[in-house]
Order: C-alpha cells, then structure tokens, then sequence
DNA sequence: GTATAAAGGATTGCATGCAATTTCACCAGA
DNA sequence: TCTGGTGAAATTGCATGCAATCCTTTATAC
C-alpha cells in the first residue's frame, strides 16, 4: 500500500472549501445552498455535496431543513452568546492542557502563526477572521487532546460565523496583540495570565460584536464561490 | 403544514438503533459492519446506512477507513484516558449551569430518571450502563446550552463504548447510589459539593476501568442486531 | 382587489447500477 | 510448510434516475 493513506478526499475538499468561503462571508448566513449547483460547480454529483452539507450540519455551519434544503447557519443572539459563554470555558481547559506541554517546539509553532497573522494583516478583511480562528485552533492542536480539538474547531468556526453577522468591521484589529501577549504568558508557564489575558481576548470579540446588524433576505450568490470550486476540480486543497 | 414537523426520519432510527446496540454490547469494538447486510437487516437501501454510519463515526462510536468500510470503534487505553480526563472537566460546566437553572421541575425529572435506574437495577447489566450515561444527558439537557449538550452526549457515548471495552462486569452498581447524591447536593445549590461528587463519580468509574481485558480479533455477528433492526423496519423509535 | 386553488417547475429523498478497490482463496515455487 | 502471487468474490465510491415534497406562479371565484 502508498505510504500516504492520509489522501483527502473529494468530500473533505469540498467540505473545507465550503466552510472556508462560509468563514469568509462569500456565503453569507441565510443563503440557500442547493445541491445540483453546488455540484455542478464543484464538477461532483449531488452525493458528495449533500456527504459535505452534512458534514457542515453537525459542526453547525449550515442549516438543514428536512426536503427544503440546506443554507447558511444563521444563529440567533442567543445562540451566539451561549456558544462565545462555552468557548472561553473550554478554551481554559486548552490552556492548562497546553503549558502542561509547553515547549520550545510549541513555542515556535505558536509564533510561525503569529507571523502569518501580522502579516495577513492588512489583507482582506474575511481572511484575517479566518486567521485568528486558527490561532485557537493551533492552540488546541497543541493541547494533545483530539476530542478537544474538535471542540474548539467547531466553536471557533461557528463563532466566526457568528461574527460574520454581527459584528462590525474592524473587530480583530487588536486581536493579534492580544494572541501575541497570550503566547508570551504561555512561555513563561504562566497559567493564571494566560487563562486571563484568553478570557479577556474571548470577551472582548464578543462584546465587540453585539450589534444587530439585520441583513437582507436569503439570496443566491454561488458565483461567488467559483474560486473556491475551482480549487477542488483543479485537486487542490 | 403538519404540527409533527420533528418526524424523525429514518436515518436518525437507524442511527439511534445502531448506537444503542453498540452501547448494550450488542455489537462489539471491532466488529465489521457492511453496508449491504445493514441495509438489508433494516429494509433500507446502503444510502441511508451509509449516512448513519457517518454520523457514528462523527460522533467517534464507528470507525470508517476508506474503501475498508467502518467498524465498531475499538478506542485505546490512552483515547480512553483522554476521553475520561475531558468528561470530568466539561461535565463541571454542566454541572455550574444546572446550578443556576435549578428549579422544582428540573429536580423532579432528575427524580424520574433517578427512579427508572433504581427499576433496571436488576435488568442486564448493558441496559444499566446505557441509563446511567443517560442520566449524565439528562443533566447537560438541564443545562440548557445545546451545543455543551451535544458533547456530553458524544463524550458520554464515548465512553460508554470504552466501559463495553476495558471494563469488568458490576462496574456500575454503586453509580446509582452516586447519582442520587449529586441529584442531592444539586437540590440543596451546593455547587461545590455536587462537583466533588460528580469528579469522584466520574474517577471512579475511569478507575475501576483500568484492566486490560484484550479482546478477540473483528467478528461477525450481525444476527444478533435482529431486534433493533425489526424495531425500525416497524416504525418504531 | 383580495384570496384561495391548482398546476407547473424546482429540489430533495432514496434506491440502484457500475467502476474501482480491497479481500480472500487458491495455487505455484522454494 | 511457508512465501508470494494471481484471479474471483465481496465491498465500497460515486453518479444517476425516479418518486415525493415543496415552492411559485397563474388562474378563478368572490
């Protein structure tokens, strides 16, 4: 057997392409995702998209109405609240996990990303959201807890969702001087400044994000999405 | 429209199906499970086993290697580790958050469900392990954040299967008497207490788990699925 | 002009078919 | 007997087709 039995597949590839341009606001909450276009976009048949959509489902980035089809989550106020609640419980718990297993090697993964962040930072907005969500999930990687992980990944890319709609523009700036002080009580063991400054971190996106920014009607741009389809049928990541 | 929106349909029955007779002991970590002879137990095409299979293996119950097709998830000692360490850790949130929304009714229905244990205490031992992880869920459905909900479900199925794995028999018989306790000190508002008790509810069924019974190499006893499958071929739940 | 009804189109739910991959059994050769 | 390889049977991966459901538009009645 190939070495790499680790080949993504088709349906991963479209599951991420669909959940990236979700964390991008390219599909914006509420639009209605049907699966022959979906398909013919990603040149799949209805049966990978609808594995995909599934997928998407259960981590809570899309909404799936039983014969009506599938959209955009559009989570609530509250749903947004309670999710942002549970996100800084459970990221204290990566946080203790993590300086258990603190490291040069962590350290310096943390701070690769750092850079990936400055640096994107005056890139479109959407990708910088998408970047900061990475970060906790870098975190979590580093945590060693598989479950965990999945927690946090889910969390986080439902809190950027959440985001998408209500938040203001310009939400992240300070974020990544915030990750960056996070990292730096980290390396120094610090638990009780890290579990803080994280607290603080969490809270403040939050409470940043607290208008109702009511938007229109359930509408229908895939065009936009053609980049990211176009991605998959060329067998990129 | 029809006031039954909530129908369930048929790949949640044979999801919830499939998961109960993993959990009894019905079929066993290691045991191959083709979609054919699935589909033809439930009197369903393999498009709808599949789907439920994906779900159990979203939830970490079915394991799916591909083109292999999936089996009964066969955790090892060190993912059943973790998976224990996070249970007692999520399961302080749910129990902080039962604490604020306790009231009269919540109390009594973890009466109810208290009272239904007491009755099985005698039944087959798989059926007492399936009600006590219930009482777990029941208490994160207390909690009233479906998503810390979700994960309790997922983490207490979880170890469910690992208990059928690595624990001896009569493993549960004393978690009644605790669960009776926690619903006490609950009642009262104690939270620390209720904490404690749940931590060394929870240590104590890891602990008791702690042998390494090795198993037998992936059978095939698909006949013993009988009843589930006929329950869901009648539109049953 | 509003409201209700019916028809037509669009979209999902599920089963089935075919190609690709894996598994197993069997057999040759050392 | 053990190893290695070859072919057939079993099983999954994916696409497609048909029936059922839902949505929209048009037509009809009041």
């Amino acid at each position: 057997m190939k070495a790499a039995d680790k080949a993504k597949h088709r349906t991963d590839m479209i599951s991420s392409a669909l959940r990236s341009a979700i964390l991008e606001r390219v599909l914006m909450p509420g639009m209605k995702l049907p699966e022959d276009s979906l398909g013919e976009r990603f040149g799949v048949s209805r049966t990978l998209i609808r594995q995909s959509l599934e997928r998407l489902a259960a981590e809570g980035l899309v909404e799936l109405r039983r014969n009506k089809g599938a959209m955009v989550a559009k989570p609530s106020l509250e749903e947004a609240r309670d999710l942002f609640e549970l996100r800084t419980q459970i990221e204290d718990l990566v946080i203790s996990r993590v300086i258990k297993n603190m490291s040069p090697e962590l350290l310096a993964e943390l701070e690769a990303h750092l850079a990936k962040e400055v640096e994107a930072e005056n890139a479109s907005e959407p990708i910088s959201i998408r970047l900061a969500t990475e970060f906790h999930i870098l975190l979590a990687k580093l945590a060693g807890s598989p479950v965990l992980l999945r927690y946090v990944e889910e969390i986080g890319y439902r809190c950027g969702l959440t985001l998408s709609l209500y938040a203001r523009p310009h939400s992240t700036d300070c974020g990544i001087q915030e990750h960056r002080q996070i990292i730096e009580a980290l390396s120094k063991g610090d638990e009780d400044a890290a579990r803080k400054l994280m607290r603080h971190h969490l809270t403040a996106v939050a409470d940043r994000a607290l208008f109702t920014t009511e938007e229109g009607g359930p509408l229908l741009y895939l065009d936009a999405l053609e980049p990211y389809a176009k991605k998959v049928r060329d067998g990129g990541a």
